[in-house]
DNA sequence: AGGTGATGGTCAC
DNA sequence: TGACCCTCACCTG
């Protein structure tokens, strides 16, 4: 499901299984008609992401534009599943060749836009951090600058793009942060951290498909990786989010969930205390 | 069968 | 701050 880690996933999908092609772009669903018209049967050039956005390029100037939001799916598989795939929801998109087929369903956003637009997209994001030229800095200077609470900052993409309501509990858990400190108020060497935190965990979301954040876990599927393994995933994977009342798997104390940005953050009360 | 919440974001007020 | 977008999995009965 949709932070910066699906997006990435999709992003390499898309492109391992379109690039150098044409495919027939099609909407079932009716409401991308007009766009899947301009780009049926031009060369798909590169799929990538920023953040949470998709961007498919096709020849000619013109770039498709995906936003997930909260519920959409894009899903990338081999021909002969396609029957049985499309069988669920509304399609918005459906991209075929011979060899593959990826249907996308309830997207917040799905355009044709110019390269321009997709400029304009990408100059409004923060550094991703799954991006090996991005700059934590960038993050920094609107952070060191803010009144507002790190808890509402790591919701906002154009601080930095990518981390959504599952990364920002449990990085801020992994770090001892209260959601409450003022950007201002956060040291320098304690945002590096999370920074690095996020460099480290994002591409173990990428590699997986899940989030995975509790520490002996981000362990074992490091090992697992490292080894050529595919990772087994069984026990929770996250300390704190979706955990309210629960104990703390730290020091035991309740975890305490509240609506910060317009979603629920969960922290632990002792852990996580306010300097 | 029906209701609800969900890893998101935008826009109106 | 809240309504809305829109799909799907999971719950209830």
């Amino acid at each position: 499901m949709p932070e910066g880690h699906t997006l990435f996933a999709l992003a390499r999908d898309l492109h391992e299984a379109f690039a150098g092609t044409r495919p027939v772009v099609t909407s079932p669903q009716g409401r991308f008609e007009a766009g899947a018209g301009e780009v049926s049967g031009r060369e798909l050039l590169h799929a990538t992401s920023r953040g949470k956005h998709l961007f498919l390029e096709f020849d000619g100037e013109r770039w498709v534009h995906v936003h997930l939001g909260l519920i959409g799916t894009f899903t990338v598989d081999a021909r002969e599943w396609t029957a049985e795939a499309a069988a669920v929801g509304a399609v918005r998109m459906r991209m075929a060749t011979d060899e593959h087929v990826a249907e996308l369903r309830g997207p917040n956003l799905c355009a044709v836009v110019t390269p321009e637009e997709v400029t304009a997209v990408l100059d409004r994001l923060g550094p991703d951090p799954l991006r090996p030229d991005a700059d934590p800095d960038r993050a920094w200077a609107r952070i060191s600058r803010s009144g507002r609470s790190i808890g509402e900052l790591l919701m906002d993409q154009a601080v930095l793009a990518g981390v959504g309501n599952v990364y920002r509990s449990e990085v801020l858990f992994r770090h001892r942060l209260s959601p409450f400190t003022e950007g201002r108020a956060v040291r320098r060497a304690s945002w590096r951290l999370v920074w690095d935190d996020l460099v480290r965990l994002l591409p173990l979301g990428v590699a997986t498909g899940r989030i995975v954040s509790v520490e002996e876990q981000v362990l074992e599927v490091e090992a697992a990786l490292g080894r050529g393994e595919r990772p087994r995933l069984t026990e929770r994977t996250s300390a704190v989010y979706k955990h309210a009342g629960e104990p703390c798997p730290r020091c035991g104390s309740r975890i305490r969930t509240q609506v910060v940005a317009g979603r629920n953050l969960f922290w632990c009360g002792r852990c996580q205390r306010r300097r």
